[in-house]
DNA sequence: CTGAAAGCGCTAACAA
DNA sequence: TTGTTAGCGCTTTCAG
């Protein structure tokens, strides 16, 4: 059986840009230019070309294309847990942003481990045209050597040497202490998440400087803040910063089923903004920088170092949305 | 500049096979075996290809090997809304399955638009071995013309000529409904979502075969389930199927603001088991294929396609999770 | 503005 | 078992 020559065709394949040209009565390279620089052919070739490829239901082929020109029209979102609705929202705002470029997002999943974060971006880095790194918790030195020459951004943490968007977790700390504060609240507590995250790191820092304990540190879920409850309750005090919503919601959970009264014995301020704050009794107030504003920026910073644009770190000021059944006087 | 030849490379270009032939003293093909055919190479010259591998941190260049052999090592999923924790679980759990198979997860997220569906399938059919798609709501000709030879999967959507994993919907709502009628309920009303839905479609035939009476459609959120309050009560039911646990906790909400006891005047069981329906108060009872097994079935099935095996539609029997403190006796 | 030719990095016959 | 030889479908110089 002939696989090539005049024969035919056996690979599957769909129609390609030759077939295009043979319709449109054109060079191959022609039609290359139609789709990727429509000024560079006339008007009336442009039109015919057109005509083709519809006619044809013509569709690049991505690898060809990479092959070729070194672009490949995709970026890598890279996070520890899709099935956090935080990163879900982030990825969802990325997807969207990519696809107003015409880009398509690889998906990596690194169930929070910094292996699999290493070997994502390693096996990741020659096939997109960038990668946009979320909540990472491996080596600087080993996620730059992974990426080699693809452009890296990161996200929820400060890393040398590679642009990152972060919300400012001091003013994110402040801002829940001072909520806290303004309901007269004056013993509170930091309830770590994870050490090997920056954020945790950053609050924690911040937590010290202020004279405010932290307590922890614990899974950043639900279950995680359910069994901090005990610690809590120990330490005598009356506010409380969750390292995120779901810690929040899990220490709420728990602290309703020991009938400790919420307001009142006890205020809780979460982080995150996840929809579930607003599903929750008694709703969940909640200091956020949005994981869509964190996702559509992270993917313009991506282009801007794809493009060769200087791209500088980008610092979010997050906003503290009360929904005044959780914090309220004492 | 010279771009090629023997001056030198200037493409950015990582290690290429070529160099790893050329340090391990074979020739490229040679090296491609080992990597894709070990078995074919022998054990000598397979070590020695390994520590080249090793030594110059070689990794295979993805479009290249699309190129020249056809295969792409990358499945896309396509869901209406990764933001969904339900399509979040479902995204990881293929994730994990694609990675056990070295595979990459290329995601597309519709919006829920049955144009921007179709258009995903095209755009992504050329360029990834697979498509698993989820909660489909275009028409099946289309999807199908768009995917060409590309094996494509249906998830939570039967289609013909479409290899599909599905809950067995009739199921889903004599679960619910069995589980209402066992309290006691006599009155039951099912809330549907979106018409666009296989699911809700199949259900709303069940429940008028059933006798039970549907309210909605109503969108598959929590502002949805609190939209159809009025209507639930208006209509008399005890008793409620909602048509996901979104619905289901947007119901209880607005009934809670409303002081409608619950459970005792209103009894609600949902749908999907998402993580949430363990974190509000009352938790909810809900009717559930786990998200996870769908998205790992579903994986395999795709595989099964592409690699020409025959893959059966996969219905899968949901399962009552009674959490107990929603539905109560009358 | 358009055609010709070369080649991106890899795999797959085919020979040896 | 290994080397040789062709391309995969596209972009890109370089001429014309």
């Amino acid at each position: 059986m002939r696989v090539n020559g005049t024969v035919g065709r056996v690979t599957a394949g769909s129609t390609t840009l030759a077939d295009v040209a043979r319709h449109a009565g054109v060079h191959a390279a022609t039609v290359s230019r139609a789709l990727s620089r429509p000024q560079m052919v006339s008007a009336a070739t442009l039109a015919r070309v057109r005509t083709s490829i519809d006619a044809l239901a013509y569709v690049p082929n991505g690898a060809a294309r990479q092959l070729a020109g070194g672009r490949t029209s995709r970026i890598a979102v890279i996070v520890p847990d899709v099935s956090n609705p935080f990163f879900g929202a982030l990825v969802q705002a990325a997807q969207r942003r990519a696809t107003d470029d015409d880009e398509l997002v690889v998906l990596a999943d690194t169930d929070q481990g910094p292996q699999r974060e290493v070997a994502a971006v390693r096996s990741l880095a020659a096939d997109v045209d960038g990668i946009v790194l979320c909540g990472s918790v491996a080596p600087v030195r080993e996620l730059r050597a992974a990426a080699g020459e693809t452009p890296l951004v990161s996200v929820n943490r400060r890393m040398r040497a590679v642009p990152s968007v972060v919300l400012d977790q001091a003013a994110v700390l402040d801002l829940a202490v001072d909520h806290l504060r303004s309901l007269g609240h004056d013993r509170i507590a930091f309830v770590r998440g994870p050490s090997a995250y920056w954020s945790t790191e950053t609050r924690t820092r911040r937590a010290v400087e202020a004279g405010i304990r932290t307590l922890g540190p614990v899974e950043p879920t639900d279950a995680g803040g359910r069994s901090v409850l005990d610690a809590v309750l120990d330490s005598g005090v009356s506010g409380v910063v969750a390292f995120n919503d779901l810690v929040a919601v899990g220490l709420l959970g728990a602290a309703a089923e020991r009938g400790v009264p919420v307001p009142g014995r006890l205020s809780v301020v979460g982080s995150d903004d996840l929809p579930l704050a607003t599903l929750v009794r008694p709703a969940l107030t909640t200091v956020t920088g949005s994981a869509q504003t964190l996702g559509r920026v992270a993917v313009d910073l991506v282009h801007a170092r794809i493009d060769g644009r200087p791209a500088e770190d980008v610092v979010l000021a997050p906003d503290l949305v009360i929904r005044d059944t959780t914090a309220a006087p004492v």
